[in-house]
DNA sequence: CTTCTACCTGTCAGTTCTGACAGCTAGTTT
DNA sequence: AAACTAGCTGTCAGAACTGACAGGTAGAAG
């Protein structure tokens, strides 16, 4: 007992590994069988890391990527594209529309028949989701998994902190590696603003080729070479703040 | 008992005095005595939308405010401003220098003594903040805060989902106002990639003036008339996905 | 005392945006 | 049929940005 707040185990592992175990470990204790955990960086907005902790059947992640079921998965849709940040139970509601019914269908034939789906929004752009899930008939899973609702989603917040200063900070896929000075950090926000360089400089009480300078060292630290994509990775990765 | 779901009668509220009342009932079960609730809106990065649902005592208020202690409160600077995800206690931790410790002594007079902040970041660019607290001392309540983590966690989600259902959304400052026609965020999501308009027309298959025509309008419904800004400002409301 | 960092400033040529003008098609709604 | 929406294209002048050149200061760290 040298931890008093639940799942603080998680910040404490070191490899990619033990968290895994870890995780498992506390999954199984809250009566669910199979977790999911995914996780999206827009490091660029066409082209977004991600990062995939499965404990998932292997058969149905095969399944569901080759069939493209991103696209109708209600859970991620709700998670992730909608940006929701209550969590949403696998019961009939989720199932609007035909796809969607039949998805949660086909889930259900491989050991995924309820289960609850928990996002997570970090403040460097990241978007996450949890799902866990486990094989017994819905009606008598979920008072257990509403029961439990509250140390999922505490689960699913400390998980991805761990996983951020686990995965998205070491390798430095670059989040938050990228550091600007003030300076740096001033010019470009007023640029997000919409301000010219002209304007900027009234406002910093400098001459317009030192903004030039600024927001170009900016954008080469970012590694890119115009205004606008430097606004979007900064803004993206929270690099700029108010 | 007409909902499952802990906390769904949040989302169930038609006002906010109707809301604040909900609130209260809730944290009050939970064995808190005082709450606040916060949440910041990039729609402009200089100047952001702020909305406050406070159940702290005034005069606290009014000190915290006076004294500009957000830039010191170690709470806020780890929920808002450090973009973490999970819950700070207000331990001796969190008093790691001089200033924040004097905070945080100041507020145990107004009847803060102990406490625990819970962070929530929104898909949409907000980043929210609620603070539970009560008179008891540390030592005697940190296990019941402990024990009800969860709750807390799953109740600070709910609370925001209704608050941007309730304020956000509706009185309609700007934020997922805005709706751009597919060819709009193409054309933003490129630039937005350091794209110029000749390489997006090639993209596209158009002709580099479409693409300044699609943007231009973009803008224009944005409200605003620089490239940058209609970037910035598209991304911050999470208008535009990959 | 040297090195490093952050900051600051200038010129110039070439590229890219912006605003304002004018006009087209295809599909849907009224 | 008329109106509306989304999409598409063109020209031109003026403003803004970019890259590459060349130079400066003040303060902190070794």
């Amino acid at each position: 007992m040298n931890s008093l707040v639940p799942f603080e185990s998680l910040l404490k592992c070191d490899t990619l590994e033990e968290l895994r175990i870890t995780v498992s470990h506390i999954v199984n204790e809250m009566g669910f069988e199979h977790f999911i955990y995914g996780v999206q960086v827009n490091t660029s907005l066409t082209n977004p890391y991600r990062f995939i902790l499965s404990g998932y059947p292997k058969e149905w992640r095969s399944h569901y990527i080759e069939a493209d079921y991103e696209k109708i998965d209600p859970t991620f849709l709700h998670c992730i594209k909608s940006g929701s940040v209550i969590p949403v139970l696998w019961d009939g509601k989720l199932s609007s529309n035909r796809k969607a019914a039949r998805l949660m269908g086909e889930a259900s034939e491989f050991g995924l028949a309820s289960g609850v789906s928990l996002a997570v929004h970090g403040g460097h752009g990241e978007t996450a989701m949890l799902s866990l899930a486990c094989s017994r008939k819905p009606k008598s899973a979920y008072t257990d998994i509403i029961a439990s609702l509250g140390n999922a989603q505490l689960f699913a917040c400390y998980l991805h902190e761990a996983i951020q200063r686990l995965v998205l900070n070491r390798e430095s896929l670059p989040i938050k590696t990228t550091e600007l000075t003030p300076r740096e950090n001033e010019c470009l926000l007023w640029a997000a603003e919409g301000k010219s360089s002209k304007e900027i400089a009234d406002i910093l009480h400098v001459s317009q080729r030192t903004v030039i300078f600024h927001v170009h060292n900016a954008s080469h630290k970012m590694g890119v070479s115009h205004r606008q994509h430097a606004i979007a990775r900064a803004i993206s990765l929270g690099l700029i703040h108010p």
